[in-house]
RNA sequence: UGGGGUGUCGCCAAGCGGUUAAGGCACCGGAUUUUGAUUCCGGCAUUCGUAAGUUCAAAUCUUGCCACCCCAGCCA
């Protein structure tokens, strides 16, 4: 993995302990729950764990956080694993909360000795009524006093199996009364009766993240707990586990501001909906902003990492416009990708003064110091773009009219001297010359050309499918309840009639490839008013091995 | 109306008492170009949410105000 070129805020502070003395190196963790897959919010998170560890020489663990059962599969634990390695990231450990347990149960039985939690027998709801609200303190439990040794047998009770799910639960003793309503008696055990995807049926009763965490992590030996935003209230109560229990060295939370994309859901809770409804087909669906789904979509992993590199870490509330991720999309692209020609609204173009069939030249990568060159065969009957041809040309239109000239890329230059149409008025063929002195690279005919277009040898070309993925889960209603019928309803839709190099169906191994429009080719597209496809082609990495 | 955060160009974002207030995206010019792309050069905040104050000097310090985000799961 190459270091991605960053500096922020963590950074800053993290070199900081490190001068000061207050850590000896950096130890990291990359702490995704595996209830759905990563999606480029967690790139972000992957930058910020990984880098910083890479950054001081340090390291950094996959840490799976698996203490809530009901939502954690062992298919989510297999997927976040191969995103990251796609992504390209190295973990040192693979750990997971569950690998703990044993020790979390113990810790708790120390903090029921030191009188710092008690089990409690007020119901969910009962709890939820006593917590107080935003400006009222709460209630103390009437099961706040029980003894340390009342406390300790119910406790263990409750590992034995002896009470129902939701009937108790082990509370830490902090403050009713706390203006931060996380330390208001917070939960810390649950009895939840469901199979976990590690430890089966073993266990009955399972830790709260916010107690769990800070120990996972002490345990790791972190020495800079990365996370959201959102867990800025958390940290009190993070740093009130590792002093009540000792920890030495207690490990540092640190909060950043969570990547936002305008007219992206980032919202795990949705994504898994959208899976589970059927309106994707899965969660590599290249609609989805998943990893998954976007490798499918054809994004290479650096500019994923480029972009959120470039987007920053800090804790202002920020929302990055889709651009932003596009130029890094078409940026390595441009320096990565395969080119190849295709063309999506066929018109057909004969060649009048040809015969017979060649071979010419072409730049893979025209803008590559060191391009390497694909041969293809020029010939009599070809297709070029509808959209390359136009009858009544607005001014600057550099491309093909009637009795004017273009280059035809990689190929020759051409005059229209013929126009067919059908019995509505439709072009339906464009007749040209050739001028044989105008050969690519090869060029004497003097001719100066603005235009250049792309084509393919009607001879030689196949049909292809191509799905368009125009839009990626991008509605601007998205938190509307019309989003999901528009997400069904807009966001795939297959061009058909597409005509293609046999080199490109080779690649894509005979089976239909997606030429992927949409962030790659907008620029083009916006700028000329055409499609190009002939640039740059990005397909699915599982087509793209054959 | 409690607590925790954040506010610097249309969008990200550096900046940490003395800089002409970095850089990227987007946008606008111009040059090169076998795809109107790429590449290249140039332009783009007398101003840092706002109002006062401290200081020779403030985006940077202080105070008030305003706006936005997060928190009342036996989710993470």
């Amino acid at each position: 993995m190459t270091e991605i070129e960053t500096t922020n805020f963590i950074e800053q502070i993290v070199k900081e302990d490190l001068e000061e003395g207050k850590v000896g190196g950096v130890q990291t963790r990359f702490p995704p729950e595996p209830n759905g897959y990563l999606h480029i919010g967690h790139v972000k998170s992957m930058l910020v764990n990984f880098g910083t560890a890479l950054k001081f020489g340090g390291k950094c663990n996959l840490f799976f956080d698996d203490t809530n059962p009901s939502k954690e599969k062992t298919e989510f634990v297999d997927a976040i694993r191969r995103d990251i390695e796609w992504v390209g990231y190295r973990w040192a450990k693979e750990v997971y909360a569950s690998d703990f347990f044993d020790v979390i149960y113990d810790y708790a039985e120390k903090l029921i000795h030191m009188g710092k939690a008690f089990v409690c027998d007020l119901s969910a709801e009962e709890i939820s009524a006593s917590r107080g609200t935003l400006t009222e303190p709460g209630k103390e439990s009437p099961y706040r006093n029980r003894t340390a040794e009342e406390n300790l047998r119910l406790f263990r009770e409750m590992k034995a199996g002896k009470y129902p799910d939701g009937s108790k639960c082990l509370r830490a003793k902090i403050d009713m009364a706390s203006p931060n309503i996380n330390l208001r008696d917070p939960v810390i055990y649950r009895i939840l009766r469901a199979t976990h995807h590690r430890t089966g049926d073993k266990w009955c009763i399972y830790p709260m993240y916010d107690y769990a965490h800070p120990i996972c992590d002490y345990l790791q030996g972190v020495t800079h707990s990365l996370c959201t935003l959102e867990f800025e209230d958390h940290r009190p109560l993070y740093d009130w586990v590792g002093i009540t229990l000792g920890f030495s060295p207690k490990p540092r939370q640190i909060e950043f501001a969570r990547l936002n994309i305008t007219n992206t859901v980032m919202s795990k809770r949705y994504l898994k909906k959208l899976v589970e409804q059927g309106l994707v087909h899965g969660w590599d669906d290249p609609r989805m902003p998943t990893i998954a789904g976007l490798r499918n979509r054809g994004i290479p992993p650096k500019a994923l990492l480029s972009f959120c590199a470039a987007a920053g870490i800090c804790k202002a509330d920020s929302v990055c416009e889709q651009s932003y991720l596009e130029h890094f999309v078409r940026d390595e692209l441009n320096a990565s990708a395969e080119r190849a020609m295709a063309v999506v609204h066929p018109l057909k173009m004969t060649i009048v003064n040809y015969e017979g069939e060649e071979e010419t030249e072409f730049a893979v990568n025209p803008t590559l110091e060191n391009s390497p060159v694909r041969k293809i065969l020029f010939g009599k009957n070809l297709y070029i773009e509808e959209e390359d041809f136009s009858l009544a040309p607005p001014p600057k239109y550099n491309r093909l009219k009637e009795g004017g000239y273009v280059r035809l890329k990689g190929a020759y230059i051409v005059r229209c001297d013929e126009v067919v149409k059908d019995g509505e008025g439709n072009v339906v063929e464009v007749r040209c010359t050739y001028i044989p002195e105008s050969r690519s690279n090869h060029d004497t005919s003097g001719l100066k050309v603005r235009g250049t277009i792309h084509w393919v040898n009607a001879d030689r070309c196949v049909d292809a499918v191509v799905k368009n993925y125009e839009c990626l889960l991008n509605d601007a209603a998205y938190d509307g309840q019309d989003f999901d019928e528009r997400m069904n309803r807009e966001s795939e839709k297959v061009i058909e009639g597409v005509k293609a190099e046999p080199y490109l169906a080779a690649a894509a191994d005979g089976t239909p490839f997606q030429l992927l429009r949409t962030a790659y080719y907008k620029k083009c597209t916006e700028a000329n008013g055409k499609l190009c496809l002939s640039f740059i082609v990005s397909m699915k990495d599982s087509y793209k091995k054959s």
